[in-house]
DNA sequence: ATGTTGTAATGTGTTAACAATTAACAAAAT
DNA sequence: ATTTTGTTAATTGTTAACACATTACAACAT
């Protein structure tokens, strides 16, 4: 295995990833590139084959993975890439809310003013991404979820960031397949309650917070569905 | 390894948990028992001699137990119980309170008359272990957290269970280290709360459920925290 | 034709040996 | 005295071989 690939920090920096934790990176990056297909079987000995090692860490890694919602294990029988369907779709979206609600509580109450601009800077970002003319959704995928994850991350709720990275590769998935950041009714009313709950943190104003936050979240679900409904049954993700 | 410690379903059902989950349990237990202190070390292989196996399913194990929050790992440094103190107890129950409400939003929809039931039944319980004179606290801390998981398995809700089982470890730690079942004034109390909330679920009564669940939530929290300062700066659990 | 049983192949679970990292401690240098 | 450096011991991370479970399929019986 190349050492090169992981240590690309500082001297000083001692390697404290390991070795399951890159190959997880690797995969999680391979399923939500699609480069792995839903429901597709995850063979040990060909992926450490792949990356130049052994099913030790592979094995670890999809572990990693399991716990993260991508890849549906079984005793003695394998690993397979999740295949989420409409109803995993709304688990995670209720979930979601209710993770992200608790961060605002916390924020509201622990965010300093530099923190509260990083977060307007990300809602900057979004505006300038929204401009562009064919709009690079994976861009805009990550500023949205960047967005979140600093929320969770300014509550200081060290098990609600937890949880919600947890579920991060999850929402990417959905996120992702079903283009849920840029269409085009939606967009702009996104970046207007990105930017009303920076608003509420700056009053310190939990409910009204806590409202945009259910407001965004509901709109998000909407739409899956009637999506999901427009191609008829397919609601496989 | 001993094959029958594991192997006790009938004969027709395939072994399906692997003995990497067993030595989990095993593990577990012993940590909830405090035959492992909080922050002492937990050797690999000491481990497996004592249980007579391999360093690999213990590894594994640890690493099950990192995921529930009841060990602490670092690479290269190795593996030690966790140390939880008041921020967490307040982590672990503001955590838990967001789940449960997500719990019962489902459940009072999704719920059957016949699981209602069951819930009533464990609230049964609950009383008849309160008559006894000295209350076996280990029981009355398992019936209480089986009511609050018998909910979320109700809700139907996947990943609220699942993130509700990850954190049931630590809540038995801190219900048990605490004593929080049955401190004399909570006890009846706590009692009643269950009931409303069955009462809710009955009346498919959302606001009510939600608003006793956070009652009853708000309560331990609490306590916790005059018992904390009660006993001054001392606040590790 | 259909269902059942036995066997081979594939792939996971476990073990044990090996490599790399960290921590502890003693010796040397400032 | 304090810090630095080298060496050793203890423990984790990784590898590779082995044991076991599951699946697929062919031969046989019904």
């Amino acid at each position: 295995m190349l050492k090169s690939a992981e240590g690309n920090e500082l001297l000083t920096a001692p390697s404290q990833r390991t070795l399951s934790d890159y190959i997880a990176d690797q995969l999680r990056q391979a399923i939500l590139a699609d480069q792995f297909k839903p429901n597709q079987r995850m063979v040990e000995q060909e992926i450490a084959e792949s990356m130049q090692t052994s099913r030790g860490p592979v094995r670890d890694a999809l572990k990693i993975l399991e716990n993260e919602g991508l890849v549906v294990r079984q005793p003695h029988r394998g690993a397979f890439v999740a295949e989420l369907n409409l109803e995993d779709f709304i688990e995670i979206y209720t979930l979601r809310e209710a993770l992200e609600s608790l961060a605002l509580r916390y924020a509201i109450k622990r965010a300093s003013a530099k923190q509260i601009e990083s977060l307007e800077e990300l809602v900057h970002t979004m505006i300038e991404i929204s401009k562009h003319d064919p709009i690079d959704q994976v861009e805009a995928t990550d500023v949205d979820l960047k967005f979140h994850q600093t929320l969770c991350e300014m509550s200081g709720h060290r098990r609600v960031l937890s949880a919600w990275e947890s579920l991060s590769g999850q929402i990417r998935i959905v996120v992702l397949r079903h283009r849920l950041v840029h269409p085009d009714d939606l967009r702009e009313r996104s970046i207007t309650w990105h930017e009303r709950i920076v608003e509420a943190l700056r009053e310190r104003n939990t409910e009204k917070a806590i409202d945009e936050l259910h407001v965004h979240m509901a709109a998000s679900m909407e739409w899956v569905n009637k999506l999901v409904k427009e191609r008829g049954g397919e609601n496989a993700f």
